[in-house]
DNA sequence: TATTATTGTAACAAACTGTTACAATAACAA
DNA sequence: TTGTTATTGTAACAGTTTGTTACAATAATA
């Protein structure tokens, strides 16, 4: 029996008809945010990473599972934000052309042409850390700035624009505790993750006191990095 | 051919399998906020209104149908917040006894019994404005203040908590242009559906300088109750 | 010990919020 | 007409938060 990753794609009997997931995974490593992209074999077509569920799991599992799966990460960050169910949001010919392209039975995996609703979550990591794994079906996973992404397929760069906003509105309440940023960083790491996720700057000073002001943050010994000036404290956040 | 309400209900090829909305309709009078629960026939079971996606519409447009069929309102403020997805969700009892208390052929309508995925929105609008309409599985149709619920099936308790987080965290974002108020309203109205909806009290000042300073009010003409007191402006919500 | 580049805070102003006070009504009664 | 009562619209003041500028406190190096 042929186990090789292209002989066999998922079966229809083991997952929910119709369901998939997408998932918008930012990485940050102070200074520059970025997104994984995917890049299916030999078709030129790039997508979010993504995935279906499985009879027996839960929504919230399938998707720590498959991000997982692309970042090896085990505990992140993860947010539902929305639900992506219009009708024009699935291209059949480039369903087909990916089963193609990995020597996958088009009969066989008939499921995978039909219309599907998406569940996007997003997910916030420390892209240093990280070894990004191709999808079975792709060939590359890169990471990919916002403003350099590749056309994505379907409605993904809606799904991408969907996921900032969110991830905008959310900043100041969910940053603390995530994986953005190592677990000790200084003011100008934090301050440019804020910058690059809102695309706007702030004034130090102002910003330092806004930031100190929420009592989340823990201060740590000074991180001297050899420069001709004062060093800077690192923080943490606070576990709540 | 039978074509009483009783004799069929929806079929299985019609529909994306898996895939159910929930709805969270508030509705509010100037007074009391309060939501539509349905008892399904017979069964002392009590549900948020939902439904199910047919294969050739949009996720909005089935959602907006079902919405319209129990309000009768088709242009309403429907916003979705959550898509549910637990493996215990789906209470395979509860739905065999509805249609087996509806006359519906338990075998024919299998395909109900599988675990769904919800999608959940929660709708705005104005309660004195509409006459519910119960579900065809239904008989009753009802409001019910949030503090007076009946205990509802599957986990639907937990979806309208969502929604009215959602609401809270919405609400001065969003209130603009709802449907909750009648087109003109009093600031003291919509001073006691900030208050209903956010669960504490304003102080009546600083309230209406914060919502004119917000810029998104047109004041009209008085509106005069016969009270013994200086009488209020009317005011609307500008259209953006 | 001076120089350079940054960082941590203080100080002041401007904007926003909370609170109190009070004048301006509508309806009604004397 | 003129009080009386209940409620609404604003102004005034204080307290708090935010924006800006200024400046002292370092780390490394010459």
């Amino acid at each position: 029996m042929n186990t090789d990753k292209h002989s066999q794609g998922p079966k229809k009997e083991d997952y929910l008809s119709h369901i998939a997931f997408d998932s918008v995974i930012f990485g940050f490593n102070g200074k520059q945010l970025k997104i994984l992209v995917l890049e299916y074999q030999n078709t030129g077509l790039f997508a979010l990473p993504g995935g279906f569920v499985k009879r027996n799991e839960s929504l919230k599992d399938a998707v720590t599972k498959g991000v997982m799966e692309r970042t090896g990460i085990e505990d992140l960050y993860l947010e539902q934000f929305h639900t992506f169910g219009n009708l024009d949001r699935f291209d059949s010919k480039a369903m087909e052309r990916i089963l193609e392209m990995n020597g996958l039975d088009i009969k066989a995996h008939e499921w995978l042409l039909d219309r599907f609703i998406s569940i996007a979550y997003y997910a916030l990591i420390n892209f240093e850390e990280v070894n990004p794994i191709p999808d079975p079906l792709a060939d590359s996973i890169e990471w990919y700035s916002l403003d350099e992404l590749p056309p994505l397929m379907m409605d993904h760069e809606e799904i991408v624009q969907k996921a900032l906003e969110t991830l905008r509105e959310n900043l100041d309440k969910k940053l603390l505790g995530m994986n953005l940023l190592p677990t000790k960083f200084t003011m100008k790491e934090l301050q440019n993750a804020y910058e690059k996720i809102m695309g706007e700057t702030f004034k130090r000073t102002a910003f330092q006191r806004r930031m100190l002001a929420t009592k989340n943050l823990v201060r740590h010994e000074k991180l001297f990095t050899g420069g001709a000036h004062r060093a800077p404290y690192l923080y943490s956040f606070k576990i709540k």
